[in-house]
DNA sequence: GCATAATGTTTATATATCATAACTAGTTTT
DNA sequence: AAAACTAGTTATGATATATAAACATTATGC
C-alpha cells in the first residue's frame, strides 16, 4: 500500500491518505462531483440543483409560504428571493396572497411550471440512477442517504 | 410513512420524499453540516478545511510544487496562491526555488507550520471521531468513504 | 541554435453562494 | 393602541470557484 521508499516511481507519487482519507475531505470532493454533473445533465433545462428542489418541492406542496419552502431546502429566506424571483421570470411559478396572512406569499406551480417539473423530474431520474450505478446498486444507494443523513 | 390526507397534522407537514431522498440533495446538506461544524471546531485555530488539507498534504510531501498540491486538492492554481500566501504570511509554509525548475515554487512546512499541523491534526482526530460516532461506527465510516469514493 | 510551444506562477476579473442587518408591511400580544 | 413579532424584501460583505491574460522559465521541432 505504501510507497517503496527510494523506489523509481516516488517521485510521480504522493502521499495523500492522511489528508484525503477523511470524512470532510471525501465529502467535499463527491459533493461537487455530483453538482458538475448534475449541472450537465440539467444543461439543456437551465436549471441549478437548488432551483430543482425549489421546483420539485412546490410541486409536492402548492400553496405553501415562502419562508416553509426555504427553510426545508435549508436556503435563507432572503437568499430564496432571487431564486423564486428567477423562476417566476420564466413563468415556472406564481406567488399569491395567502388568505390567512397577507405578508405571506404562497407557492404554486403554474401550468407551464408544472409540465416543465415533469421534464426535470425524468432528468433527476436518469440521474439518480447514474448515481446508483456508480453507488454500485439501490441497496448502497439507501446506505448512503442513511449514512448522510446521520451527519446532519 | 406518508401523511394521511386530512389528517389534523397536515397542516404542519410537507411531503418532502421525492426533493430530499436523492444523492445529490442529501451530499449537499451533510457537506454543509460537516464543514460547519469543522469551521467550529477549527475556529480556535483559525483554519478552513482547505487550508487545513493543504497544510496536511505538504506536511506529508515537502517539497513539492504549488501546483501538484493545487492539483491533488482539486483546487485551481490561480486560487491556490491566496491560500499559500495566507498560510505562508502566517509563517506556517515557505516557498523555496525548486532545482530542477527555476519557475517553480517547492513548498514546505516552516518549524511553526510543523507544531502548529500538530495541534490542527489532534483537533482534526477529534473531530473525525466526532463523525464516525454519528455514523454509528468506524465500520459505518469505512463504509461511507467508500461510496462517496465511487461518486467521484 | 532559435523560434515556438508548453509549463509554473501570479494578477485581475467575473460569477455564484452564503450570511447578516435593516427596512416595509402586516400580525399578534398585552 | 403600543409593543413585540413575523413574512418578505433589499442591500451588502465574505467566500468560493472559474477564466483569461501576463510573465518567467523550460522543453521541443526544425
Amino acid at each position: 500500500m505504501s510507497a517503496v521508499p527510494g523506489s523509481v516511481t516516488d517521485e510521480a507519487m504522493l502521499e495523500t491518505g492522511s489528508t484525503t482519507d477523511i470524512v470532510g475531505y471525501r465529502l467535499r470532493r463527491a459533493q461537487l462531483s455530483v453538482f458538475q454533473r448534475f449541472l450537465a445533465a440539467f444543461e439543456a433545462l437551465d436549471l441549478r440543483p437548488a432551483e430543482y428542489s425549489a421546483l420539485a418541492l412546490i410541486g409536492d406542496n402548492p400553496g405553501r409560504k415562502q419562508t416553509e419552502i426555504a427553510e426545508i431546502l435549508g436556503i435563507k429566506r432572503a437568499n430564496f428571493v432571487a431564486l423564486i424571483n428567477g423562476l417566476e421570470g420564466r413563468g415556472l411559478t406564481e406567488r399569491r396572497a395567502a388568505r390567512e396572512d397577507r405578508r405571506a406569499n404562497a407557492l404554486y406551480l403554474t401550468t407551464d411550471g408544472a409540465r416543465f417539473l415533469e421534464k426535470a423530474r425524468a432528468v433527476q431520474d436518469d440521474f439518480e440512477a447514474d448515481c446508483i450505478a456508480r453507488l454500485g446498486g439501490p441497496k448502497a444507494r439507501d446506505t448512503l442517504l442513511d449514512l448522510l443523513g446521520r451527519l446532519c
